[in-house]
DNA sequence: CGAGCTTTTGAACGCAGTCAACAATTGTGG
DNA sequence: CCACAATTGTTGACTGCGTTCAAAAGCTCG
């Protein structure tokens, strides 16, 4: 199945090389891993709470999201993922599912089994650490999101996630030009910073009202990067984008990764 | 430093072996690893957010906890770790902390040089698969609390609060006996289910009302373990205490953890 | 063109925050 | 060991941010 004008693993490489620098080989190996392409409908679950995947899903194309249900039925989106990540890449040593995964949008997914991937991360043991990384990097983004939702007020914290995404497409190539593709509800975005639909609404119409931001269906443009920075107080620190380093620092110690 | 009556390594080893069985090769090896014992005082960071730590951190006695704060001066507690813990383990491959790191009450600690575990990692890789796992453990709990803080009313959320850490200091065998050890003043508990003080002492006086705890100082009492699970929701799933493996799955494909 | 989302608007309510003062407890130094 | 300082816990009154409910208006797509 032809799944993207990019072969998915070419995809997976690109990232993980933007986060951790892999040799030729290390790319070739990955070049090499089976990778089956799927198309995910809306509403049709990636893995569910309380299952045991024995794959791992590479998103190709379209937003998912990782979420909770309390039993009340209020919906937590826990995480947005974009194409480039690995929503589901802890499934290789959480065994049981703590929480769903979903597409927001249409998607296109690349799956990996789990023993291929332990397979290439015994062979290349830098690959254990950048995927390893991934994971971390990823907890730190929730740890964000907990503060954002916990102690901002809803203008800063609707500025700040804006502010997240843009920069996150940005960084997988996805915001380049100005109206940028952003395929998500205000539903959606309520449920993720944890408030209701009718006043997501509300502060998103302020936001536009102050010029913050321009958006139209599934478009938005940012008129004024500085100025919705500053609303969202959003430091892109916690994204762990800027770091790279060159394995087992062991090799090169105390050295400072600015 | 004598610090504990443990050996900081012995600690470790039992909290690893837990989560994933170790051979005694391994568990010999742990034993050897260097670690050097300190005591925080209450106000004194271990880490603080955008340092570059070259160690990583064993809590022995004690509780400490992860925050981040807003530039309004808000803080919120991001999570609360336990003896056995390693709170900034995160540091290994991450090198800018991404949030601080500080004791909720006097702690004893030990600190081992990331090298010496680069080092014995690579000679045991088993091990990684450890620590990667507790990594991940760590993050589902604070998807847990994003669920929590962001969709359940105060009482609920502070009961689920408690319901967690019961557990979890059973797991490491501190909540054996009735009065439980809890250090945490009235403000933390707040701070890590953003809301204000005032509000959370009132919350807890709800509690003690409907007979679901009962708490002095820095100690806790349980008297009906199952009405405070389920005025909590409290569902331990997230904590993956149940799950063992048998690590590279690739030598036994296809098998199920229940 | 109509069914079903998604977005928008209005009005009323309520949970939790804020402010301020006081009580209880803990810690500290003389 | 006690007196004083500092922190933590408690109470009351008022406020307000965000929720809820309900209905209508726009879109999207079969």
């Amino acid at each position: 199945m032809t799944v993207s004008s990019y072969s998915p693993n070419t995809l997976m490489i690109r990232k993980l090389d933007s986060i951790f620098p892999l040799t030729d080989e290390e790319k070739q190996a990955l070049q090499e891993l089976p990778v089956q392409g799927k198309a995910l409908k809306p509403d049709e679950d990636l893995v569910r709470i309380g299952e045991s995947p024995t794959r791992c899903c590479l998103i190709l194309e379209g937003f998912m999201c990782m979420y909770k249900v309390t039993s009340a039925g209020n919906r937590q989106i826990l995480a947005l993922h974009v194409p480039g990540d690995l929503p589901d890449l802890q499934s290789l040593h959480l065994k049981v599912m703590d929480m769903s995964i979903a597409p927001v949008s249409p998607c296109k997914v690349g799956l990996i089994q789990h023993e291929e991937i332990y397979r290439i991360c015994e062979r290349y043991p830098r690959l254990t650490a950048a995927l390893w990384r991934e994971t971390l990097a990823h907890a730190s983004i929730i740890r964000e999101w907990m503060l954002n939702n916990g102690q901002r007020d809803a203008y800063t914290r609707i500025a700040h996630l804006l502010c997240e995404l843009v920069v996150r497409l940005k960084a997988v190539g996805l915001a380049d030009n100005s109206p940028i593709d952003l395929p998500i509800t205000q539903t959606e975005l309520a449920d993720a910073t944890g408030m209701s639909p009718v006043h997501m609404n509300r502060v998103l119409q302020a936001l536009r009202a102050n010029g913050l931001i321009e958006s139209k269906k599934a478009e938005l443009t940012v008129p004024n990067w500085e100025k919705l920075r500053e609303a969202g107080e959003f430091d892109p620190l916690y994204l762990h984008l800027g770091e790279r380093r060159d394995l087992h620092p062991s090799k090169s110690q105390g050295q400072q990764w600015s």
